[in-house]
RNA sequence: GGCGCCGUAGCCAAGUGGCUAAGGCAGUGGAUUGCAAAUCCACCAUCGUGAGUUCGAAUCUCACCGGCGCCUCCA
């Protein structure tokens, strides 16, 4: 077993060999915390939490980082906003963040650092650049001195002096255009921390460079984040922490793909810069604001924030499926249609779980996981089931290991619970008279294999919600039971008119009968 | 203008040099069922276009068409 991974740095999938043996460090950028999250803010949790439970699983000492940004531009303008204070608006969204992240099942994350509890920390590791002459302070802020960075670009692939830099008022007091903020000066008014410099607050990118060395060290082995951060946010913060500590930061960069809005039709056009220049005479400075057309990006797009609403409808879930069926390093056009219909996917597994417990008394939602990959191999021995299932294990496995590859391992998960249903019924499974133990043994060990590899995506941790909502759902639930029991009289008597009057009026409330030959099972929709 | 990415069935989506191109949704036919539901079985694509490299390409090269991202805040 070798896994292997996508590096940005690099542009190619390496081997994954951690900096220290058997230990894996992970950061990953998190939030600046003054909105609303959108559902783009969860592709990397989801993915990385994914990331962890299966390293943890091949045997790796795993610690996940993700930062909280919580001091910052948008933080101060959203506070002023509001007539709030800034640390208020921070903890409200940092709130309604852990809140859509656990609804997703995100639940490996080791530490949450965020940037106004490392304000002493940051400070060190700008004085530090300082004194190795790679940054340098002008009234009150701090810039880094990109030109110092024989380096510099090579996690994006650019030349330093082609960069246009971050504009503002602050752009003058800078010696080349690509150098980039470490402090900035407070104006009046602004949150602000004493420094060697006077009052001010972090850059964008030193909070990261300061967290991750506190919390992994200088060198790390994983950092991931959203495409769109690779420029200027990790190339800066590469730059920051080689400079600094002359050592590399991070072995392996793994960078997500970005949700994108579903427009009208394909969406569209040429990309907006190349309509934007088209639009007016070339060789202007600044690239100019959006030209307004079919909106397509997620944080800009109508729906943006939202999110614990959509969670609300769709349930986490099926989000999570949602996000999990495409490759990560893939784009995801978003449409509330298509997590449904990743949720009738979905149904498929539930439905499996339900039979599972029809046919052994066990919740499959409460077996033990198989946490570790050498205790989930399987010893098939002369069945043919488990044979098929370790067929399908390996399968799955070998796809998990290239780059974690969970589109391709869930078309295996659908092999699997087919495999196992197959079995169910060939072998009459649900008929405690005609099944063989050894026939059940087998499927109960096959099963322990799905709910290991589930257990992997973080699926299927709990039932589907399927009761009837409100107080009166326990009546209403043995008002069902009651009408199922008049329709098994009448289909006794052969009085299907009314055992169907009554199975089409409960659908009109959707709930469906499903009838066995043990009885009759209902549920909602 | 610079640096990248993508175009696989009605839809979503794996595969990136070689057996019959995963899987899901939708659909069709069948088994099962009083009829359904659930489940199972079967069917359903030659991979944007053109040319080239190769014994062999969805997979490599070039051109073209179409779509997207970053270069400025962004997960």
């Amino acid at each position: 077993m070798t896994i292997r991974v996508y590096n940005t740095l690099t542009r190619a999938k390496e081997p994954f060999e951690p900096v220290q043996p058997g230990k894996v460090g992970i950061y990953l950028c998190g939030p600046t915390v003054y909105k609303e999250a959108h559902i783009g803010h969860m592709v990397g949790p989801v993915i990385f939490d994914t990331i962890k439970r299966y390293l943890v699983y091949c045997g790796f000492d795993v610690r996940w980082v993700v930062n909280i940004t919580d001091v910052d531009d948008k933080l101060i303008a959203q506070a002023n906003l509001r007539g709030i204070p800034m640390q208020q608006v921070a903890t409200e969204m940092t709130a309604d963040y852990l809140h859509n992240l656990r609804a997703l099942g995100v639940d490996q994350i080791d530490d949450m650092p965020k940037a106004t509890e490392h304000i002493a920390e940051i400070i060190a590791f700008i004085e530090e650049l300082i004194e190795r002459d790679f940054a340098y302070p002008v009234d009150g802020d701090v810039f880094f001195d990109v030109s110092a960075d024989a380096d510099y670009g090579k996690l994006s692939n650019r030349s330093a002096d082609s960069q246009q830099g971050e504009g503002g008022e602050a752009a003058a007091r800078k010696r080349s255009p690509g150098d980039f903020a470490l402090w900035k000066s407070a104006k009046p008014g602004e949150p602000s921390w004493d420094s060697p410099w006077g009052p001010g607050r972090p850059g964008w990118h030193i909070e990261c460079s300061a967290m991750s060395r506190r919390l992994l060290g200088k060198t790390f082995d994983i950092h991931g984040g959203g495409l769109d951060l690779v420029f200027p946010h990790h190339e800066n913060e590469l730059a920051q922490s080689e400079c600094c500590h002359g050592q590399p930061m991070v072995k392996y960069w793994m960078h997500n793909g970005l949700m994108q809005a579903a427009a009208a039709g394909k969406v569209g056009g040429r990309s907006e810069r190349e309509r934007d220049q088209a639009g007016q005479a070339t060789g202007s400075g600044q690239p100019p604001e959006s030209a307004g057309n079919v909106e397509t990006k997620i944080s800009r797009s109508k729906g943006a924030g939202g999110l614990a609403q959509l969670i609300q409808r769709q349930g986490g879930e099926r989000i999570r499926f949602f996000l999990l069926r495409t490759h990560y390093r893939s784009t995801i056009v978003f449409s509330e249609e298509g997590i449904a219909e990743a949720g009738t996917g979905l149904e498929t597994f539930h439905r499996f779980c339900e039979r599972y417990e029809r046919v052994t008394g066990q919740s499959f939602y409460d077996l033990p996981v198989i946490g570790r990959r050498a205790d989930g191999q399987l010893e098939a021995g002369d069945s043919s089931l488990l044979r098929e299932v370790q067929r399908q294990r390996d399968s799955f496995l070998s796809k998990m290991d290239d780059d974690f590859n969970t589109g391709a391992a869930i078309s295996d998960l659908f092999d699997l619970v087919r495999t196992l249903n197959k079995a169910c019924d060939q072998q009459q499974l649900e008929d405690a008279g005609q099944r063989s133990p050894r026939a059940l043994a087998e499927f109960q060990r096959g099963t322990a294999t799905l709910r290991e590899l589930t257990a992997l995506l973080g699926l299927f941790r709990q039932p589907p919600p399927k009761t009837l909502g409100g107080a009166d759902q326990e009546l209403a639930g043995q008002l069902v039971e009651l009408l199922i029991e008049l329709r098994a009289t009448a289909r006794k008597g052969k009085d299907f008119a009314m055992a169907d009057r009554i199975r089409d009026g409960l659908a009109g409330l959707g709930i469906t009968l499903e009838d066995r030959k043990e009885g009759t099972g209902w549920r909602r929709d």
